[in-house]
DNA sequence: ATCTTCAGTTGCAAATTGCAAGCGATTTTG
DNA sequence: CAAAATCGCTTGCAATTTGCAACTGAAGAT
């Protein structure tokens, strides 16, 4: 069996990348997660785009393997987990951003926030940021 | 058949961008194109990774598809075709960029130009325009 | 106590990938 | 000029991954 879980194809940057984020899946919870502040298995099952319940078990137990997120156990449930970012996890915030900008402007679409292209254009540095201390300071 | 080329899942921007290179081998084939100015199906197909060459055929397909490459006969040989980076494609730089600044920082590389990261910390923009007047030039 | 929710797991069919071999059209070699 | 090599694919097929639906045990709510 190859297994694409710790063998890396090549020493290539973008490669190594890949084989973390690589897919149809990993980057949109990631995107739950770390821009829309979704914490729960349920929350990210209900993504837009429906994720089945077993690919997001095996991405989830995935991310936390390359440790890009950690998992609590609930306290105010004890059905629940709680994922978070890791700091790991949050430099992968500057590709997320820059993703999401190449998607408004190739697909012109105009979801997110409003303006945020604009804002993205005179103020990178800013947005990042602010994304960045978002997640150290969530609760 | 769920068709994966052409259906959207959602509109979100990171869905609409990860529709067109969320896979394993896609981003590796604009690399090769964008970055390491190959231009060819045999060059491409001797990647660092050992794409097959059904995949390529495919992923170029896709490429010219969504209009990020183009193709045109090699005028210098007339078995072979020229792969380019359209306007569009350029647009992806970057994107790769960001992808191969976080593989090279989180995975402890040091392939690539040398002083890439540290260059790309104080002139993101310079490094960027670099990139993208080298792919407008390519004869 | 019972019912519901939660976070998964399981089984299986369908789609995608990877590998090796083959192909016609060129181009190079002798 | 004929034969051999190269080019950009295509094809067949096995292995892997995905997607779907149903199910489960633990925990919480009524």
């Amino acid at each position: 069996m190859t297994d694409h879980t710790t063998l890396r194809r090549s020493d290539c940057p973008i490669s190594y990348a890949l084989d973390i984020f690589g897919d149809r899946w990993t980057l949109l919870v990631l995107r739950d997660l770390f821009l829309k502040g979704k914490r729960h298995f349920s929350d990210l099952l209900r993504s837009d785009e429906g994720i089945a319940s077993n690919i997001l078990t095996e991405r989830l137990k995935r991310l936390e393997r390359f440790g890009l997120i950690r998992r609590e156990p609930d306290p105010a449930d004890g059905r629940k987990s709680v994922y978070r970012a890791t700091e790991r996890g949050i430099s992968l915030v500057p590709v997320l951003v820059e993703i999401a900008v190449w998607g408004l402007v190739d697909g012109e679409l105009d979801s997110g926030p409003p303006g945020f292209v604009e804002r993205y254009r005179t103020d990178r540095a800013g947005i990042i940021a602010e994304f960045e201390a978002g997640l150290r300071s969530a609760d």
